[in-house]
DNA sequence: GTTCTTACA
DNA sequence: TGTAAGAA
């Protein structure tokens, strides 16, 4: 038996995919030791060690062709600069990771939520709230997808967000979404009735605004403020055909 | 049975 | 990057 392996016992080895390596020597990374007769690549320790250094420098974010010039004419000055953007780019991955873990946490949050509150009406104190405006929803021309491409940018996560509709007299809504600071639109902290429902279509949700009127004229709640509109869209990642929305008004003394 | 090359999604 | 084919 030979001192060196084949290319799958590498791979193995390693724990990389055998074309994988195949492509590491396309790119000129990665010699066998030799080929043998039957044509086969076989490798030696020194592949081994040097495998084991493409690698990490591939661990550490560098593009397959940045690894070549790496390991053949890189000093110490531009390894020292490689490796802190590396870490940079580790810190934003860390931080995008921590935001991923948060969004989750609130959507399993907001559905335990939910299901309780289901179909429920209630009073509720609310903290103050930021809202940034971002355009008219004119009441004829229904959500187009234009509107959306046209008016909002990138910063408005449509998916991820709760999008808030403010009903301020009787004008159009506003479409508004929760800022971090003064942005424009602030809901007061104060005692709010909510009611939270699964809608389908625009007649639906009329009905139920409708509905969230009457029931707070019923009871002789004096309503301050505007009607606000909350759609959690992400909700929808538990029953395809409907929105999940929330219907609030600040109620109280005037 | 393993690997090689090449092409393709 | 993975997968598939036919050839060695």
């Amino acid at each position: 038996m030979r001192n060196e392996i084949t290319i799958s016992e590498l791979a193995q080895l390693m724990n990389v995919s055998v074309h994988q390596i195949r492509y590491f020597e396309d790119k000129g990374l990665l010699l066998p030791a030799y080929i043998s007769g039957n044509q086969y690549r076989m490798y030696s320790m020194e592949q081994i060690y040097q495998l084991a250094h493409i690698l990490l420098l591939r661990k550490l974010g560098l593009p397959v062709q940045a690894v070549k010039a790496c390991m053949t004419d890189f000093g110490p000055d531009e390894i020292r600069q490689m490796l802190q953007t590396s870490l940079e780019n580790t810190q934003a991955e860390i931080l995008r990771l921590q935001q991923l873990q948060l969004f989750i946490g609130k959507v399993l949050q907001e559905h335990r939520d939910f299901g309780q509150e289901m179909e429920a009406y209630r009073v509720k104190w609310r903290e103050a709230v930021n809202l940034r405006r971002w355009f008219m929803l004119s009441p004829q021309t229904e959500l187009a997808a234009r509107q959306f491409a046209g008016k909002a940018g990138p910063e408005l996560n449509l998916f991820e967000a709760d999008i808030h509709y403010v009903f301020e007299g009787e004008g159009p809504a506003v479409l508004c979404t929760e800022a971090t600071e003064e942005a424009g639109l602030l809901l007061p902290a104060g005692e709010y009735l909510c009611f939270q429902f699964l809608a389908a279509g625009e007649d639906e949700l009329e009905q139920r605004m409708e509905q969230f009127s009457a029931y707070a004229a019923d009871r002789t709640l004096h309503r301050t403020g505007p009607l606000v509109l909350i759609e959690k869209s992400y909700l929808s990642l538990f029953s395809q055909d409907r929105l999940h929305y929330e219907l609030l008004q600040r109620i109280g003394t005037v």
